[in-house]
Formats: C-alpha cells, sequence, structure tokens
RNA sequence: GGGCGGAUACCGAAGCGGUCAAACGGGCCAGAUUGUAAAUCUGGUGGCUCAGCCUUCGCAGGUUCGAAUCCUGCUCCGCCCA
C-alpha cells in the first residue's frame, strides 16, 4: 500500500473536525504507515438502536470514507452488545433497553444505508457482541474496575442527572467503559465519533494506555442541526433527511434548509473545496440548488438531481404537480349520490389526516382540484379521474367511480 | 416505611362545579409576501357530511340536574423525613 504525503493527507482529514486529540499523534501515525505500508485502523462504532439513518450519522461516516479513500482501514464496529444497554449521551434519562432481534434488524437496514456512504465491501464490519456477549459477570466486574465514579461523573450529562435527583442506572454507568472496551478489542489506532461522544472516545484512549496499547487518536465531527436549523438532526423530531428518502424528497426538503446552515452542510456533507463554499454562500439561493444537487447526486446519481430540480421547479409554479403521483381508487361505499365528497377524498387519499382537517384544508384556501383552488368545502367530486393537491407538495389521483 | 405536591391536547402551561373541545406560548399545517429559506402578516391545529352530535383533561369508580374542576381507590413522578 502506498500513501500520498502526511500533509496532504491531514489537509483531507481536517476538514470540518472540531476535536483532535492529538494531531501531533495523527502526524506520527501517518507518517509510521506512510514507512511501513501499513494503514491505519479507524474505527467508527455505531449502535443499530433505530432503524434509519440520516445526514446528521452521514457527517462521521463521510470521514470515515475519507480515511478509507487515503487507504486506511474503516472498522464499523456494530455495536450490538453496547445498543442493548443505550448510550447515555445527552440523555436525560434512561433509555428503553433494546431487545436483541430489534437490534439485528436494525443492522440490516443501517447496513444498506451505511453502504450509501462508505464502502462496506472494502470496510472491516465487526461487532461487539463478539466479544461482550460471552463475557462473564465477573469480566464485567473487572471493567468497571478500571474507572472511578468520579471520573465518570465527570460527564455533564451524568452530572446534571445526578444534582437533578433524576435516575442513573448502574448499567448506564458502564457504557463508556464497553464502548472504550471496544477500541482495545479492535487495536484501533483512530477512534471517530461526533463531539457528544468525546468523553466515550477517550475512555477508549485511557483504556487503551491501561492494556499497555499505544492510545488512540480521538477525532470529533460537529453534530449536525436539523432543517429547522436549531436542534439536532432526528428522525423524531422530524427535522431529518433521510439517506434512504427518494430524490425528489431530499431535493425538496434541502431547499427548506435555513440560509445560514447552507456553509456547515456544504463542508460536512459535500467535497465541494472550502473556498468555493464561502463564495457559493453569497448566494443563497444558487448555493441551495448547488447543495442539493450535490447530496442527491452523491446518492442517485446526477440524471436522478437533475430530475429532482426538473419536478421542484415544476411544482413550484402555479398547478405544477410531482413527478410521482399516486393514484387512489374510491370505494364506491363512500360516494354520495355518486359523488365524493371533497375533504373525504383528501382523507382517503392521504393528504390530510381526517375529514374534519380536509374540510378546515378546504375552507383555508389550501386545497386544489385540478390545478383549480376550491373553497367550497361542500365540493363534491362528480365520477372521473380528478388531481387534488393540498399546499405544494402534497398531490394524488382521486378516481371517482361511476 | 411516613409526610407533602403533581399528572391537562404534539410540547410547555392556564383552568379548579355549568358559559370548556378546554386560555396562552412554542411547534406544526395552509394562505399572502420572497424565484429558496429567514423575517412579517393572516387563518387553522380532537372526531363525525358537521348551524348538530360524539369522544377527550393519568386509570377505575362515586357525588351532582351537570365534573378537567368535588370524593374514594389505584398507577406513575417529584420533594421532604426515616
Amino acid at each position: 500500500m502506498t500513501f500520498l504525503p502526511v500533509d496532504e493527507q491531514l489537509a483531507v482529514l481536517r476538514r470540518g473536525v472540531v476535536d483532535l486529540v492529538h494531531e501531533q499523534e495523527l502526524r506520527e501515525r501517518l507518517l509510521e504507515s506512510l514507512k511501513t505500508g501499513r494503514p491505519l485502523r479507524v474505527k467508527l462504532g455505531i449502535d443499530p438502536s433505530s432503524p434509519d439513518i440520516h445526514l446528521g450519522h452521514t457527517v462521521v461516516l463521510r470521514k470515515l470514507r475519507d480515511f478509507q479513500g487515503l487507504g486506511h482501514t474503516a472498522i464499523v464496529l456494530w455495536g450490538t452488545a453496547t445498543a442493548m444497554v443505550g448510550d447515555p449521551t445527552g440523555r436525560n434519562k434512561t433509555r428503553p433497553a433494546l431487545l436483541r432481534e430489534q437490534v439485528e434488524a436494525n443492522r440490516q437496514t443501517y447496513r444498506a444505508q451505511v453502504a450509501m456512504v462508505l464502502d462496506v465491501q472494502q470496510a472491516e464490519e465487526r461487532e461487539n457482541g463478539e466479544w461482550f456477549h460471552k463475557a462473564t459477570f465477573m469480566d464485567c466486574v473487572a471493567l468497571a474496575g478500571r474507572y472511578t465514579v468520579a471520573q465518570i461523573l465527570d460527564r455533564d450529562d451524568f452530572q446534571n442527572r445526578y444534582r437533578d435527583n433524576q435516575p442513573i442506572s448502574v448499567h448506564e454507568f458502564l457504557y463508556p467503559l464497553l464502548q472504550g472496551w471496544d477500541s482495545v478489542e479492535l487495536k484501533a489506532d483512530v477512534e471517530l465519533g461526533g463531539t457528544d461522544q468525546l468523553f466515550n472516545l477517550m475512555v477508549g484512549r485511557e483504556l487503551q494506555k491501561q492494556s499497555g496499547m499505544r492510545p488512540q487518536v480521538c477525532m470529533t465531527m460537529p453534530l449536525l442541526e436539523g432543517l429547522d436549523g436549531s436542534q439536532k438532526m432526528s428522525k423524531s423530531l422530524g427535522n431529518y433527511v433521510g439517506v434512504a428518502d427518494a430524490p425528489g424528497e431530499k431535493f425538496q426538503k434541502l431547499l427548506r434548509l435555513p440560509n445560514e446552515l447552507l456553509g456547515k452542510y456544504f463542508n460536512l456533507l459535500t467535497d465541494v473545496p472550502e473556498a468555493a463554499v464561502a463564495d457559493l454562500v453569497l448566494r443563497p439561493l444558487d448555493a441551495k440548488f448547488e447543495l442539493a444537487r450535490h447530496i442527491v447526486t452523491d446518492y442517485h446519481g446526477e440524471a436522478a438531481a437533475q430530475a429532482a430540480r426538473a419536478e421542484f421547479d415544476r411544482m413550484h409554479q402555479k398547478g405544477g404537480v410531482p413527478d410521482a403521483v399516486a393514484d387512489f381508487v374510491a370505494d364506491a361505499a363512500a360516494l354520495r349520490d355518486g359523488k365524493l365528497w371533497l375533504p373525504s377524498a383528501l382523507a382517503l387519499a392521504k393528504l390530510v389526516v381526517s375529514n374534519s382537517d380536509g374540510k378546515r384544508m378546504v375552507q383555508g384556501g389550501g386545497v386544489r382540484v385540478g390545478g383549480e383552488v376550491c373553497k367550497d368545502a361542500n365540493f363534491a367530486l362528480p365520477p372521473g379521474k380528478h388531481l387534488l393537491q393540498v399546499g405544494k407538495s402534497k398531490a394524488a389521483y382521486v378516481i371517482v367511480p361511476s
């Protein structure tokens, strides 16, 4: 294996990084691998605690890909054991425990989505169940003995919870130790994580040191704010762009991004040079289209990106219709006098959540039938095929049988 | 184990016997404006073909013509004492 000169590698690796403990050590290791031809072992732990990943997760995955692209070994560590414990990071209460089957199922979907960013074939895939599922209780006690309560309590989230008299379960105390132990097992040279993971990464460093190994380099990436512009991207907050989202969906969501976040998104989610980003951001709208194009191209190819752009343009002209519009055939039982009540049609087509919601929507002027705004809540659709639209992006064809 | 306080819609938070489908704020949805977004303004935000009716205020009962509001028991949470 031949590597690029150390400084060139560092230039790539440093992009976007928040914490780097320590850069000097990373430099030394890169130099060493350059001499010996041995790639660095770069670890990223992923707990499959939910079924989907989003662009927020990809920030760190892309960094892992950077290492991979430079010829180093990307280690994807599936936290099949740690997912069952639950990472207390940033939590103000205990996570519900996951069952082994759920974790396994999540891993399958995660894996497919991770593969959209990373070359999984080239990566070393491991799971910490390999060692933790067969460890004994006494092993666990021994591991626990390597850290003091004061050291663990050093963490803000524990400290806050302790001070606020919130419960902290003993197993939560153990989580950082488990994650740290993975680094010992994997002989990691570098571990990646979000900024919130710094403590956990440092525990790995400490445990390696205690085990007589050279301590790993810890590298953290920023947490990505979601589309609302303030909170961390998360599925439950609904401010996310999913890796599994359709191209058009990704495109439209990204166009809704607050301008202030453009630079950050470019730097963390694309390879556009930072200088070019600074330039682009001066024209927010163009930049936004460019961002969406880059990201959709990454995941779905150029053709998909072009189609998404064309669709977006069309939808934002009056009466524009999205590309993929579902057909819905109304059941004869839903008809009154051979016609279908508009609010009910909207509900059946899932454009609104209920008849009442549909009625309100019609009255509020947010509904178009065949491209024309209809404000009559009593309107009923005659037999035939009708295009129904709610707002700018929701549309469906409803077929009323005769 | 004992004493006290709390549980209201997506979230926060009013209400403390009728006028409550429940103030207010946030969020979200839609409209205006902007070739995006932000900001601003407007409307909406339990269900039902719907000037009416039905189901909601931790759970289960009870008192009352009438309960989110009063009583009893239960569950969960917090505080204080042991």
